[in-house]
DNA sequence: CGCCGTTTTGAAGACAGTCAAGATGCGTGG
DNA sequence: CCACGCATCTTGACTGTCTTCAAAACGGCG
């Protein structure tokens, strides 16, 4: 599960803290200090990061990869309920809130992560207090995005919340493309309805209209264009 | 532990400070330095105190009362995100990350609020390091609140939602009784309805039905009373 | 006591969930 | 490169539950 990318090790730890918005407040020197205390190692599609539950006692940082973050519903369901990317941390409760993991975390794709011990992250935040507003504002973004989860799954329209789970992918991972925008989704359909909380048939069969409405374009089961954008954003506003 | 209430105004804005967790890791000076930064405010049952994408200059901080935060869906009706009290703050989003409000805020009765604003705020952040770490496991805390929202919004069951919505105010507001935990209720039906997404009849008649199961008894319109707790917990895990 | 706003109840309709079967996609191995 | 087979996705029919609209009951407050 470990690995060194491009031999010499250094360079590629400050690819990583270069990376990491939490560490963008730093200079060189303070970087290369971050750097030293960085543990990195790898795993593969399908494999299982953190348990809900357990204790981490990391830091993790994601340098490269995806890991989706779930829980699972009374009736064995699993609830996505973030979708984590390069740049993106979690552990931070159970490190300085001394709390449980409050879900588990799973590799979507080969995944490099960035890890710092509890011990080292404490005196990291002691020595550089900037991180910590770093934090916060990540945190805040965080919980702008549940609140706007929770308003939409407030709102009970199935179909403003496939447009708007069609929208983040786009704005995550979208690409220009002669017809729209091209979108790899990161989710299989299963995953799409755990994370807008939906039964898979059911996000079949919207995208199926969306499709027939001429807004969108499926190629295979993992890629999509967006024909029309415009139409997406209408339905949520 | 010193606790001042002699009334002269400036004790009481010791009481606020003092029971508020983000300043709970200051000594008596430091506090001090604190109180006088902090203006307060009152405001009635039914008074909007910011506007969901205004840019508020002040930390929030209640001191006495209940404030409602929400936002409007596309269709006109609001959607409640989180239920402020004593000792909650908000609009630290605005000040650290430069972000515009994300939802509105209404006193539910009357409220007073201590306010910090921008500089002030800015200059204790880099004064007192602790108090960001503070603030990141308030954030945490919501975030794992927004978190299980999510989980029971996804797990449709409209009875886990009205369930779990009781025994958060219970945990709030409930206090003993011979027959229970006595619950005042924060919301009226339709707010309880807009913070678990649903409409305002349907939790009308899952309260009728926990009524007629003996789970729960109600006392006109504002009070719950919950008989078998344990009941209310089964639905949930 | 009487009014007005809120809540409850009723009935009809819509929509997503479930179960089941069929189609499609995708990776494997020949 | 093609063919096979499994996994995933789509489609269909049906059921259950929430929503909506409407009317009646209730509660709180002057």
């Amino acid at each position: 599960m470990k690995q060194d990318s491009c031999g010499c090790g250094k360079c590629s730890h400050k690819q990583c803290t270069n990376r990491v918005p939490i560490f963008s407040g730093l200079n060189e020197e303070e970087l290369s200090y971050v750097t030293d205390l960085i543990k990195r190692r790898q795993y593969l599609k399908g494999e299982i990061i953190q348990l809900e539950g357990s204790e981490p006692d990391c830091l993790t940082i994601i340098n490269r990869g995806k890991v989706k973050a779930f829980r699972y519903t009374q009736e064995g369901k699993e609830q996505i309920l973030y979708l984590f990317s390069e740049g993106d941390f979690f552990g931070e409760n159970n490190l300085l809130g001394g709390k449980r993991a409050a879900y588990s975390a799973e590799a979507l794709e080969q995944t490099n992560l960035c890890m710092i011990e509890r011990k080292d992250f404490q005196e990291l935040v002691r020595r550089y207090p900037e991180i910590s507003l770093k934090i916060i504002q990540e945190l805040c973004a965080r919980l702008e995005r549940l609140e706007t989860t929770v308003q939409n799954m407030g709102s009970k329209t199935m179909e403003a919340r496939i447009g708007s789970v069609l929208l983040e992918f786009s704005e995550k991972y979208g690409v220009k493309h002669p017809k729209g925008i091209l979108v790899t989704l990161p989710f299989s359909r299963e995953g799409i309805a755990s994370y807008i909380g939906a039964a898979r048939e059911t996000v079949s069969r919207r995208l199926t209209l969306l499709q027939d409405a001429g807004t969108i374009e499926m190629i295979g089961n993992k890629k999509i264009i967006l024909l029309d954008e415009d139409a997406l954003r209408k339905e949520l506003e």
